[in-house]
DNA sequence: ATTATTCCTATCTGGCCGGTCGGAATTACG
DNA sequence: CGTAATTCCGACCGGCCAGATAGGAATAAT
């Protein structure tokens, strides 16, 4: 049970953007530098990310990208979604899914689901209880303490 | 994210063994039946829960498995750890890692860190606060409310 | 015009998930 | 004893898709 590297970079994208926030439109090349990944993969992802409306873009020379809310008024369970995906840990768990259509074809009902609906919840509390903003302040703290990261 | 086919059925048979647990062992084509599960790969899959000891054996005829707990005693998560592995919905926040390997190459340390350790700690918890003894119990009861399970 | 940038879509590749197969070992049973 | 029921083991394999790369068209600043 892995998160593909599409949430893993997305969520590493949001959160430079994030440290970024309210200094204009920033390059993919720099966001890429930043974030570590590949630019022209991340440029598909980055795709994904303006097109569910989670950062602006503006083109052209000077362009680049921004996020279009502030730092702490974004859920990373928001960029882990429109990454990811509904959190589902399985199919027969999908968030937004129909409840009456019970797919799995064991005898006498599925008493697993009620694991994996449990897992879900777990994973979902998770992802929205945190903000982008959250991160980066967490973040900054460390680094104080540590001096500067170290290597 | 999700479980793998391995996790899932793996889940599934285990279950299937709680509900048959204390009438000796159950054949291999049992449980497949039951859990509606490949027979052939079922037979792999069981081989890695038993050298796990979470299952024993008994071969030729007359045969089968059996769990080598009770089911009240067999938390979710060590079922879900050997068909899994450790939990950890990214390299970088495995379970038993060595905390001291900070191996993603973001400058300035790794924010987004701190969110999949709260998600993977989210799993673990879901995971182990639940019993193959609690999911039959669960299951039982709501049989009883709907009759038969219906179709 | 030239340069910096976003935007779009097609294409490729390896790994591994999910599953099958054949046969050897082991034990019950009449 | 022989035969049937079963576990046990390792080899094999096909298809899908994550994880990129590539090329070029549109847009805007200077
Ligand atoms: S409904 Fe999902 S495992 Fe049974
Ligand atoms: S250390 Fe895992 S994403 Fe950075």
């Amino acid at each position: 049970m892995k998160v593909s590297t599409r949430g893993e970079y997305g969520m590493r994208a949001m959160v430079s953007l994030a440290r970024l926030y309210g200094e204009g439109p920033v390059p993919l090349s720099t966001i890429a530098t930043e974030s570590s990944v590949p630019p022209a993969y991340l440029e598909q992802l980055i795709g994904q990310l303006r097109r569910a409306g989670l950062v602006n873009s503006t083109r052209g020379a000077n362009g680049g990208y921004e996020l279009s809310r502030a730092p702490e008024d974004v859920r990373v369970g928001e960029v882990y979604r429109v990454m990811e995906g509904p959190v589902a840990p399985m199919v027969c768990v999908t968030e937004d899914m129909d409840p009456s259509e019970d797919l799995c074809p064991m005898i006498d009902g599925c008493a697993t689901r009620l694991v994996w609906i449990k897992v879900r919840d777990g994973i979902v509390e998770a992802l929205d209880s945190t903000t982008l903003g959250d991160l980066v302040q967490q973040n900054r703290k460390s680094d104080m303490l540590s001096g500067t990261g170290v290597s």
